[in-house]
DNA sequence: AAACCAAGCAACCGCCTTGCC
DNA sequence: TGGCAAGGCGGTTGCTTGGTT
């Protein structure tokens, strides 16, 4: 179905798609003589292929215990508990999968495990929750789309927001910023709860950002402080929650996975133990950890963040929609004190400790 | 309906390993 | 022990297909 245009090399032998008569031909041969010396089976079976194109079409399609079709849940699994152990050994994990090649493990992996997994919030090399990951392009489709279902649904920063018929006027940097206001609103919410483990973060919030705010706020405790403040000012009721139930991309399921790595560390975020499931990684033992993160997924979530700096929503008219503090302050009927919040905002930000992931978010 | 785009995957490329002389 | 050939392996390419604009 699928392959490259059959043409010939130099040397006059076929390159390309195989046709079902040299199939045929190198399934006739190899049943009656075996396959003996590759480099010399193209012509004793009467193919104009070299050696290495015959043993590679026969390993990985034409032998007949080539297992064909859809990977099982459980051959997923497998390999990824595999591949956390092997790295990308493909040929090694192939061994635990009868009638499985490693050509296919490994177009599997890298066309859909490893966007599973990134989707998960773990890091598809180490297999460990990714804390590179701290980059919001690589979860850009998500918030995207987290903004455009919630424009078009029912909520967002204030009613008069929807008054104008934004998602129609929205570019997509546009709607970047719009996400991430989501996702500072999440970071309040979260905090407004005065605890930061995720086993108190409320249903609404993405697991995958609970992860993700911990662990920055385990890194950087003053920051925790000045958030905490920030978030019990603004009171967690002037926040609407944005439920996930809407998102077209499906949220990690924590709830039904456990990151067996380390003995005693289970997705360790501060001092707290994440138990993000009852279903063991994949039904296996623990998992060791793996070698640092691979230049690979630093590609993989893309490079380049989206602008920083002012965190106003400027319209193509010129129009300014509302500005951070505005947002932060308007938002909240009930505050008292917007001077306070905007000290203790400013505070946060001005903390030289702050990670550039959730500075950069929060600018 | 046409153009465009991204995903999926078969096949190739080139390096590494192994075995033989 | 060094050189060579063959096989093995992982990464990459490029075509097809299906979905979207």
């Amino acid at each position: 179905m699928m392959g490259r245009s059959s043409s010939s090399d130099e040397s006059g032998l076929k390159k390309g798609p195989w046709t079902p008569e040299e199939d045929q031909k190198l399934i006739d041969y190899i049943e009656q003589n075996g396959h003996g010396s590759w480099r010399a089976l193209p012509a004793l079976a009467g193919l104009n292929r070299c050696g290495k194109s015959c043993r590679l079409r026969w390993t990985n399609y034409l032998r007949p215990d080539i297992k064909r079709g859809n990977f099982t849940e459980d051959e997923e699994k497998l390999i990824i508990h595999l591949h956390s152990h092997l790295g990308n050994k493909w040929s090694a994990i192939a061994t635990h999968l009868p009638g499985r090649t490693d050509n296919e493990i490994k177009n599997f992996w890298n066309t859909h495990l490893k966007k599973k997994l990134l989707q998960m919030g773990i890091d598809p090399v180490t297999h460990q929750p990714r804390t590179d990951h701290l980059d919001i392009l690589a979860h850009l489709p998500q918030l995207l789309a987290l903004a455009a279902n919630n424009l078009g649904a029912t909520n967002l920063l204030n009613p008069s927001f929807f008054d104008m018929n934004l998602s129609a006027l929205m570019s997509p940097s546009e709607a970047t910023q719009i996400a991430k206001f989501q996702l500072l609103q999440n970071i309040l919410q979260v905090l407004s709860t005065n605890n930061t483990t995720t086993s108190s973060i409320p249903q609404n919030i993405d697991p995958f950002y609970a992860v993700q705010l911990s662990e920055y706020l385990k890194l950087n405790p003053q920051n925790l402080q000045n958030l905490q403040e920030l978030a019990m000012n603004q009171g967690s009721s002037s926040f609407p929650p944005f439920s996930t139930t809407t998102h077209d991309f499906v949220s990690p399921n924590y709830s039904n996975l456990e990151l067996g790595h380390e003995e005693g560390s289970k997705g360790v975020i501060g001092e707290h133990a994440v138990m993000v499931g009852k279903e063991e990684y994949g039904g296996f033992e623990c998992v060791p950890p793996l070698v640092p993160a691979s230049p690979e997924n630093v590609g993989d979530g893309g490079k380049g963040r989206s602008n920083g700096g002012d965190a106003s929503l400027e319209l193509g008219n010129g129009s300014v929609l509302m500005k951070q503090n505005e947002h932060l302050s308007s938002s909240n009927p009930t505050s008292t004190s917007t001077t306070t919040i905007d000290a203790n905002w400013q505070d946060f930000m001005d903390d030289e400790a702050s990670g550039c992931y959730w500075k950069e978010i929060i600018e």
